[in-house]
DNA sequence: ATGGTAGCACAGCTA
């Protein structure tokens, strides 16, 4: 069986309904992972999901911040939400497809500014999420799964657009790319995208800051979707849907997709 | 070093 599977910080499910049409409309992934939804499950807006085949969710919702969906054409079986680093916010949540694949859906934090948890609770925070899912995989290794989001770290010196200049800036640092590749290891995880494309500049976000993201193209890869070795080699057709992040009103992420012959 | 833009919700936090 083939699928395809996306992943998009939406950045508010509820302003950006009518992206998310347009992207099941036109790319029509089989399964579509959501971050920064920023609404409580119950306002999630399912009905123009559901008349386009998208009938399955689970969700992890709060208001005004994070958040976190799984649309699909499957059905889904909730595996439930994690509360990595004890923050009480709706970072994660987990699903099962009837192929039996398990699909994690994350938001990291972003970790503020200042890349030193002595004076930055943020970053702390963001390093300490990150090793609870270590932790999490050395536990219970995963198989046969899927893990995808926005996990706000741009590991290689080519997912940023100035490897020297970002080596100080909260989501390329050393010790947040270190602690993300212990993740990757605590669960036997492969870089489904840069397995798929090895080569070259490749981002999935643009500051709204920029005054022409598009020509200045001062991005980074944010965006991941990984999956264990089991499963890793049945990936391909990997890519970025660049030309979202041009779309009327458009999220500050592009989509990032991938499918699988499992 | 600073400020630039955006969402939520209506001030200020978060990104």
């Amino acid at each position: 069986m083939s699928f395809t599977l996306a992943t998009w910080n939406i950045n508010s499910v509820r302003l950006r309904e009518e992206l998310v049409l347009k992207l099941l409309r036109e790319e029509a992934p089989d399964v579509l992972c959501l971050q920064e939804c920023k609404s409580p499950v119950d306002k999630i807006p399912t009905e123009g999901f559901a008349a386009l085949g998208y009938e399955h969710m689970v969700a992890n919702g709060q208001k005004g911040y994070n958040g976190v969906a799984i649309l699909s054409k499957m059905p889904l079986e909730d595996m439930g939400r994690e509360d990595f680093a004890g923050l009480g916010h709706a970072r994660h949540v987990a699903a099962k497809l009837p192929n039996g694949v398990i699909i994690h859906n994350h938001y990291v934090p972003a970790g503020g500014d200042v890349p030193d948890r002595e004076v930055n609770e943020k970053f702390g925070q963001k390093l300490d999420y990150l090793s609870d899912m270590a932790r999490d995989f050395r536990n219970a290794a995963p198989k046969r799964a899927i893990l995808v989001g926005d996990l706000n770290i741009a590991p290689r010196e080519d997912d940023v657009w100035d490897h020297k200049k970002m080596t100080k800036i909260v989501s390329h640092t050393p010790i947040e790319i270190e602690a993300l590749y212990d993740v990757m290891t605590a669960g036997d995880w492969l870089d489904v995208t840069r397995a798929d494309i090895p080569e070259g500049l490749l981002y999935s976000w643009w500051s709204y800051r920029a005054k022409d993201w598009d020509t200045a193209d001062k991005g980074r890869r944010l965006d991941h979707i990984w999956a264990t070795s089991d499963i890793a080699a049945s990936a391909h057709g990997s890519r970025v849907l660049r030309p979202a992040r041009g779309w009327e009103k458009p999220s500050d992420h592009a989509p990032v997709f991938a499918t699988f012959d499992i």
